[in-house]
DNA sequence: AGTGTCACGTTATTTTGTTACACGATTGCG
DNA sequence: CGCAATCGTGTAACAAAATAACGTGACACT
């Protein structure tokens, strides 16, 4: 009856493209740079991607990059805590890692929680270089 | 002989202004608010407070908090850690509030160390209510 | 004088994000 | 059926945030 879990056959025309831009792109996407790789699927202003940008990311399929503005792909769909998740980016090569660390979640909480603060979401984004860059 | 340690004599004309604007702010300022507050100081360009800006965050006496593109002036200006700091950012008040928890750096070092990951800054911004607003 | 460095000033441009207004489809009633 | 409410969409204009490019003056060191 309640469906809550958004799978791909949910999402509207834009939705779709916007995430199967998302999904083919390895990395981080600005919203200007997906405008740009869809202007042949019709696109044509900035606002039909923060659109569906702002609808993907409240369904839990993308995150927000809030250090690049920028947008990428979740990796592990489905799963509840998508407002407590952590991302290592690598400034070599632009790489971006999510994690999600039960034991960070919980610190987190309880940092909030020992200050009387509601928590609503938490931005995690680790910058530094990734191992494959190291060893190169 | 050597001092890394910059007070606010070190800073020149227009870093000192920068700051005297986040510091009697009580809560953080966008470069551009920033702008319109020195106008009558001599400030004409953006590019005249984010070169300030650059310095100050440099220098450690300021952060930048990046879900928000706005600044703020450091609460323990001096201390180390300056890369790895976490905010409470409340969205009723907008007040922010800087915390230095030596728990939560050491876990976030060591999440980024499990992965081979050369940690250089860690941004942690926590949204949510602070308990002000929550009592009102 | 010659060189390097650093802060500063100005203009223009790019990148990122939002406001405002209108249209069409869908749903849920009365 | 008729009608309101909602939602996604399209377009244009705009605002906010950040950077590029170029040049000046001050200072230190040689
Ligand atoms: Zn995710
Ligand atoms: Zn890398
Ligand atoms: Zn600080
Ligand atoms: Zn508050």
């Amino acid at each position: 009856m309640n469906e809550h879990v958004h799978t791909t056959q949910d999402l509207t025309k834009n939705q779709s493209l916007v995430m199967g831009a998302l999904s083919r792109s390895d990395g981080p996407l600005s919203a200007y740079t997906i405008l740009d790789q869809l202007r042949d699927d019709g696109f044509r202003a900035p606002l039909q991607v923060y659109r569906a940008l702002d609808k993907l990311v409240e369904f839990g399929l993308v995150h927000r990059l809030e250090s690049l503005n920028a947008f990428v792909a979740c990796r592990h769909p489905g799963c509840d805590d998508h407002e407590t998740v952590a991302f290592m980016i690598c400034e070599t090569c632009g790489q971006v890692n999510e994690i999600s660390d039960n034991t960070l979640a919980k610190q987190l909480k309880r940092l909030a929680t020992d200050a009387g603060f509601a928590l609503k979401k938490s931005t995690v984004e680790l910058r530094g270089i990734c191992s494959a860059c190291a060893a190169a």
